[in-house]
DNA sequence: TTATTTGCAAACGGTTTGCCGATTA
DNA sequence: TAATCGGCAAACCGTTTGCAAATAA
């Protein structure tokens, strides 16, 4: 039983032979594809499909919105129009605006400013999204 | 001739009426609305067309998209599903998780250090997006 | 005059949903 | 068994686009 799996049951989200699929899939998705994989629902069907060719789009996309609000996912739209997932770790993105690929980083540094900026507007830093865009140094 | 027409007339964007009236809504946008203002497309439309109530929707699209192309507005996805527009200039947001409601700030540190991020990881910084969710703090 | 722009309505593309048979707990 | 889920296809909704008439330069 993988991580997600485990958080379902936690949660008393039904497991079911589909979700199960696609929790097989997004937890093998980082170890497969890189630190840079943020599938799109398309490219997660592909995937889930070729294990199990009869699982639909909609319950794909059911599915990564169910483990969204499970706070299992982490839903982006670096560039609006399809929505991209990941398994829920903070982190942020830098992309590269050249080859859209993108690297992951963490910086505690960072992450206290921005806590003492919320307070010193008077809120409590609930989430937050960073996204750099840069282009690669020639060296 | 506002701050708008005048970019479009550096850039050779021509000048048509419609055009005129939706960069005039715009450039009164934050003075009417205060820093809260990121108008999406229909509120945009519905604005204009109190004006001229016949510019379609349509046009409002073109325009807000010619005029990002020429760097004029920044185009928003706070939340998936419908963009929203302000003037280019660049500052971040602090959205709150309760209302809505967008408070805007900026802060040299958190620049710097992005900056910093970008250099140790091979990058030049050409644009960023941050933006911080929280909840208003009870006084 | 001539290239561009606009309004209209139809098309598009990602996402959601109603229905109903299948499955899980 | 009762509640929930999944497949299918249709609906949805923000956005884009082809076309012919209108307009800026």
């Amino acid at each position: 039983m993988n991580a997600i799996e485990e958080k379902c049951q936690k949660k008393g989200v039904r497991l079911t032979d589909q979700r199960k699929t696609i929790a097989k899939v997004l937890s093998e998705s980082k170890a497969v594809y890189g630190s840079k994989d943020h599938p799109d629902v398309d490219e997660l069907h592909k995937r889930v499909s070729s294990i199990d060719d009869k699982i639909s789009i909609a319950t794909v996309y059911r599915t990564v919105k169910l483990f969204e609000e499970a706070g299992i996912l982490v839903k982006h739209d670096f560039k609006a129009g399809k929505a991209r997932y990941e398994i829920n770790d903070d982190h942020n993105h830098l992309i590269d605006i050249n080859s859209g690929e993108i690297v992951e980083f963490v910086d505690k540094d960072i992450e206290e400013l921005q806590k003492k900026i919320a307070k010193k507007l008077g809120y409590n830093l609930v989430d937050h999204k960073l996204e750099l865009y840069g282009s690669k140094i020639k060296k």
